[in-house]
DNA sequence: CTGTGTGCAAAGCTTTTGCACTACT
DNA sequence: AGTAGTGCAAAAGCTTTGCACACAG
């Protein structure tokens, strides 16, 4: 079954990058991938549905968290736990850190460069590091 | 307006501990505080009402869910971030870091002198930092 | 026709809110 | 009586599950 295309090319690069990581390019799939591949950007679910249906109207709420999660498992995007309410995604997927603003909600990234993290400490027997979060939470200063 | 009290000491420093900090020792809070408090631990919210009800059975869960909050305010306690499912509770208040193992859940500090972070790179204008969370994710070899 | 894969309504969590109740003034 | 503070049932919100449907072999 081939996809619908309203003669832009850019759902066509989509859907190539989605077939290379053995994803399956449905039209929900594409749709959620444009918005959140066009850019170095943190997003909810929630903001995701929005942006989606803003214009097409087609992707459930269901969809749009199997979706993401698994964009997550194919390493297309990176989950960014920070809030307990919500989880970001980011579709930065190169090494960087976080700093999360509690009273805007607003994510920013920091290049990896610019912390350099001393060597890891002994981890528990029979266990490998899977990767190293760090978030800077600030506040308005008034 | 005095609480019960079951002739153990424990209960009274508790109650002392909690008007030290600004908050009304009740019978729910101290009951919360002694297991919370207990020792450094980390446990999530479900986990406090399934003990603090195992003896007393007399504490409803969103009693739990605001107590602990207020702990938070007031800096008893902190929260850990670590699962998007759900938020711990850490009575460790010193300077440390968490190892959060994703297959088992099990969560570990690291004392912060075993992870000496750099300086703090620039931080946006009008904010000041709060706090810094770095958590080490790993998962079991094989 | 059978089996695999997809999308979504409904269910299942954790957490917050609004209100009845209590305890003090 | 009036007022401030407390605990919890019910509501809200985020995420997962189970199932109907679609498509490929």
């Amino acid at each position: 079954m081939e996809q619908y295309s309203t003669s832009c090319t850019a759902e066509q690069d989509i859907a190539q990058l989605l077939r290379k990581q053995g994803i399956n390019p449905t039209q929900q799939r594409v749709e959620i991938a444009q918005i959140m591949l066009a850019r170095p950007q943190h997003l909810s679910a929630d903001q995701i549905l929005g942006m989606v249906n803003r214009e097409h109207a087609t992707v459930s709420k269901a969809t749009v968290y199997n979706t993401l999660r698994l964009f997550v498992q194919h390493g297309l995007v990176h989950e960014v736990i920070v809030d307990p309410s919500k989880v970001f995604y980011d579709s930065n997927t190169g090494a960087h850190h976080h700093i999360y603003n509690v009273d805007t909600g607003m994510l920013m990234d920091i290049e990896a460069d610019q912390l350099n993290l001393p060597a890891m400490p002994p981890l528990p027997e029979g266990t490998v590091a899977e990767g190293v979060d760090v978030i800077i939470r600030v506040r308005n200063s008034h």
